[in-house]
RNA sequence: UCCGCAGUAGCUCAAUGGCAGAGCACUCGGCUGUUAACCGAGGGGUUGUAGGUUCGAGUCCUACCUGCGGAG
């Protein structure tokens, strides 16, 4: 009996760098590019998961993050319910963060060492140590379908001294990554595997993580040390930090075509609609952001036309929906006036309907993305997308 | 009718006789591997009215107006 390997990406057609796959996994089979809507705590923030997997969002993989699940519930918890599928009642797949994003974002309460990182717990104060040992660990007993490596997110301001040795220590972390994840595998702490119902049978898959700042050379150096150990996919991760830009579009455009062509290519923490076209047209196929989720929560929805800021007064008697061209439930049965009534009432519904029409958005982009890749009409697309965003149709 | 208490931003309230503020509300902005139903900025005033004391009054004095409580 073979063990098929853990994941296994297609590209079913080019133009230009853009491409379009298949990415399939244990958990089904994935169309790239594509985008993972953000699900941090177990929950993608005012959205109930049979929206997720209805046909009109059809999101086919959400995000999860070692660092947070982790701290609460905790692991023990997570591993008694079954894994982190049945425990938040999510059969597609999942890609869990190694937590490594929370050794930049949680700046002020953390300490890095070779080691790994002492983290003082925003939830109970706690001090908590995470290293690449641990993220594994953890991510085996979640259970997700694609665990990311244990990486350090440098700030964007870095120096080139700096950057380097915060590059060199996440390939040495990613070395360790690597070898303590197999090591899991093979003692089959992966709670995901449901060896019992035979449903599934595929391994974990192993993503490795180019950083480097925004230098280029440390970049592609990082690109071949991170090959060189061995991934199942790869991403680009440091990006979306603070920095231009330009500086983004520099370092992803420098490094995504020299990533492997026969693997999945993730550009991590991206990002608006536009920078997910600018993306696709360097060649990236894997994209996750919280924008459509939060930003949704804070009143602010996202348009073929740009953005719409739902709070502002100008739409108090507007009874035109947030986007005329989009087909989702929001969009279809609610007006302008209304949400901005249930966001200034602080009413939760506020919440739930601005976060489904941005990830139906989202989802709906990437959509006719792929198709337009498929067709030859990316160019296009990518071209009239664009103009349209910044055109405001208010 | 008398006694007491209170009148300050749209609302609830601050301000030893020394530059009239806060929270909420409102207006606008931000948010990119979520410490975020969050964060930031802005506009808002004849301090109930009329006098007086004082170098200087939201503050002290007098009268009046309004509200609340008590007595009769």
């Amino acid at each position: 009996m073979s063990t098929p390997p853990p994941i296994t990406f297609t590209v079913v057609a080019r133009d230009g760098n853009a491409r379009a796959g298949l990415l399939t996994t244990r958990r089904g089979v994935i169309e790239t590019p594509v985008f993972m809507p953000v699900g941090t705590a177990g929950t993608v923030k005012a959205t109930r998961f049979e929206a997720l997997e209805s046909p009109e969002l059809d999101a086919r993989i959400i995000l999860g993050n070692t660092y947070h699940l982790w701290l609460r519930p905790g692991i023990e918890t997570i591993k008694s319910c079954g894994g982190l599928h049945r425990f938040i009642g999510w059969d597609r797949a999942l890609l869990t963060d190694s937590g490594g994003f929370q050794v930049w974002s949680l700046g002020a309460l953390r300490k890095i060492t070779e080691e790994g990182t002492e983290f003082r717990s925003h939830v109970d104060g706690s001090l908590r140590f995470l290293s690449p040992e641990v993220s594994m660990e953890v991510q085996a007993e979640l259970g997700s379908d694609i665990v990311m490596a244990f990486d350090e997110c440098a700030p964007a301001d870095a120096l080139a001294e700096d950057s380097r040795r915060s590059m060199e220590l996440t390939a040495r972390w990613a070395q360790r990554s690597r070898a303590k994840f197999d090591t899991l595998q093979s003692e089959g702490v992966d709670t995901g595997r449901r060896d019992d119902a035979g449903a599934l049978s595929g391994a974990q898959a192993l993503f490795g993580i180019v950083q480097g700042g925004a230098h280029l050379d440390l970049r592609k150096e990082s690109l071949s040390r991170t090959v060189q150990i061995g991934f199942d996919g790869y991403a680009i991760g440091g990006l979306s930090v603070g920095e231009e830009k330009s500086v983004m579009w520099d370092v992803v455009g420098e490094v995504a075509p020299e990533m492997l062509a026969n693997q999945a290519r993730y550009l991590m923490g991206v990002g608006t609609p536009e920078d997910l076209v600018e993306g696709v047209a360097r060649g990236i196929d894997m994209f996750d952001c919280v924008l459509p989720t939060r930003n949704g929560r804070t009143g602010q929805a996202f348009t073929s036309h740009g953005k719409v800021n739902v709070k502002n007064a100008q739409w108090a008697l507007d009874t035109r929906p947030l986007d005329e061209s989009c087909g989702c439930g929001v969009c279809r049965r609610h007006s302008r006036a209304y949400l901005r009534h249930l966001y200034m009432s602080g009413e939760m519904l506020a919440s739930v309907l601005l976060t489904h029409h941005n990830l139906a958005f989202f989802l709906d982009t990437m959509r006719r993305v792929r198709q337009s890749i498929r067709s030859g009409d990316f160019m296009k697309f990518r071209r009239e997308f664009t103009e349209r965003l910044s055109a405001s149709g208010d």
